[in-house]
RNA sequence: GGUCCGUUGGUCAAGGGGUUAAGACACCGCCCUUUCACGGCGGUAACGCGGGUUCGAAUCCCGCACGGAUCACCA
């Protein structure tokens, strides 16, 4: 009778879409997905500090971009709702004083300062202090005087005395921690709102949360979480703790210092699939050696048992790579409804065929954002060097060069139609009777036409598309460059 | 500092007692080619250290080192 998976991911609404968030989503998107489940959205919004305008509409744009779809949120409700935290912080203090009636919980009335001193005495380098549970001997009497008192109180939970906890994490396997280390942890605070961690397990416990998949730095709390399961008398879900993504050996990917969020790599010109596919391989590795996966192909594949343990780099090198293979497994219209806005404003006021560039560009494009500097030349021939002309491999000097381009501007003036059949055969033919190789006449036809060291496509192509006219002048410019 | 976790090439990683220790990115070389790229072929490069257990250890055990996480009336 095992229960139908049920996995949520619940970000705080913070504006942007951290990588490791992401990715933590994905992962109970596959976990729940690849076995029939449901993947749960619920928005963490309690941390009133950090409110920011517009922040949950960038939780759903992200899900609905990269395809993680939700089938119970706050948006399209679900029969666990409500699924904003703040909308349910009636609920918490009755489940508060369910625990402390059974005596797994118990009121404090400690005060800050009280606390504090507990802390100062008790330090000696140790930034650790425990809670002398100062409050857990006052009487059901005592604690009623100081309830009607109108006393100011938090909550606790009654850690076990002695003994261990243990708990089973499918990624880190079995983790047993003494109980002596727990501290009486405050589940309700003096203002009436409950704890993150309170929260999230009345919360995950209320809407029938099957595996709890968060980052590894949950990991020492997960004891904790465990018992208050226990004091519930709950069953505890199957816990999935993550490694962190990391920027470098030290430093996990943080916006804060400067590492990209998801929608800045969309604003770079990444593309969405590829940037799922490769957080995805960012911390789990599948059966055999594929590499590019579909959502839905992760989705059928997915298997808990490839998550690492340990933490992973960031590397930006690995996703362009493999955001160039999206770009040329794409289909050419695709390709060109995407390439066309950037191709239109790096080109703007030019009649060049864009159609034609951007087939040229599809096999060597890695992402959207190199256009400008792959085709400005098209629109203005850059100042270059008469170094360019010299090329080993080609054979080319400056004197190959200027004899090629001279010889090469009447052949081409002389030809009626204009297309690459035309041209290729024309040139072709004129290096054949010149006795050189074609590349001594193409790469020279090629720079004076480019301007740059490099150009998507070569003598030919480039010629079709800038058109007769301004082929025969950017080659006049080449040969008054080389004679001069 | 206590506790917990981690450690295979520069990066992602497979491998969980016997392997020439996979594969991918990056890098380098060669081939193809009118440049670059694409594609093809090849190369450099790794089990943190020390002890055990074993005929045999990257793999199991114990130490150590290094790294990370955590120890809030934050989430």
């Amino acid at each position: 009778m095992d229960r139908c998976i049920r996995t949520r991911f619940a970000p705080s609404p913070t504006g942007y879409m951290h990588i490791g968030n992401l990715r933590t989503a994905l992962y109970e998107y596959l976990i729940a997905k690849s076995q029939g489940g449901k993947f749960i959205l619920r928005i963490e919004d309690t941390d009133q500090g950090r409110l920011v305008e517009g922040a949950t509409d960038v939780i759903y744009k992200t899900l609905e971009m990269t395809g993680l779809k939700h089938d119970e949120g706050p948006d399209i409700g679900g029969e666990y709702g409500p699924y904003v935290q703040s909308e349910r912080m009636g609920m918490y203090m009755d489940y508060a004083k369910q625990l402390v009636e059974k005596g797994e919980a118990y009121y404090c009335f400690c005060t800050k300062e009280r606390l504090e001193s507990l802390k100062e005495s008790n330090a000696e380098g140790a930034a650790f202090a425990k809670y002398d549970r100062h409050c857990l001997g006052l009487s059901a009497e005592e604690v009623q005087a100081k309830l009607d008192a109108g006393e100011p109180f938090v909550i606790r939970q009654k850690m076990p005395d002695s003994g261990t906890t243990a708990f089973h994490d499918v990624v880190y396997g079995d983790i047993t921690v003494e109980n002596a280390e727990l501290d009486d942890q405050i589940l309700m605070k003096a203002d009436g709102f409950p704890t993150y961690n309170f929260a999230n397990v009345v919360d995950d416990h209320l809407m029938n949360i099957t595996h709890v998949v968060r980052g590894s730095e949950y990991l020492s709390s997960t004891p904790k979480y465990n018992l208050l399961y226990q004091a519930f008398g709950w069953e505890a879900p199957v816990y999935v703790h993550l490694p962190a993504v990391m920027r470098d050996a030290h430093h996990k990917l943080s916006k804060r210092h400067g590492d990209k969020s998801f929608e800045d790599l969309v604003n770079e010109g990444y593309l969405v699939e590829a940037i799922v596919n490769y957080i995805a391989l960012l911390g789990w590795s599948p059966a055999d050696n594929t590499e590019i996966f579909s959502l839905k192909e992760l989705e059928e594949t997915f298997d808990i048992a490839g998550l690492s343990k340990s933490p992973s780099i960031f590397d930006i090198k690995k996703l362009t790579w493999m955001n160039g293979e999206y770009m040329k497994a794409m289909d050419f219209e695709k390709f060109f409804t995407l390439a066309e806005p950037k191709l239109a404003a790096a080109l703007e006021g030019t009649d060049v065929d864009l159609r034609k560039i951007a087939a040229l560009l599809q096999k060597r494009l890695e992402t959207w954002n190199d256009i400008p500097a792959m085709v400005g030349f098209f629109k203005e021939l850059p100042e270059y060097g008469t170094e360019l002309y010299t090329h080993k491999k080609m054979k080319t000097n400056d004197e190959i060069a200027l004899a090629s381009l001279e010889a090469a501007v009447p052949v081409l003036e002389g030809l009626a139609d204009w297309n690459e059949t035309a041209i290729h055969d024309a040139l072709i033919a004129l290096a054949g009777k010149m006795e050189i190789k074609n590349g001594q006449l193409l790469w020279p036809v090629r720079t004076a036409l480019s301007g740059e060291p490099t150009s998507p496509g070569g003598a030919i192509e480039l010629a079709d598309i800038l058109g007769k006219e301004e082929t025969l002048r950017r080659m006049q410019k080449g040969i008054a460059m080389l004679k001069g």
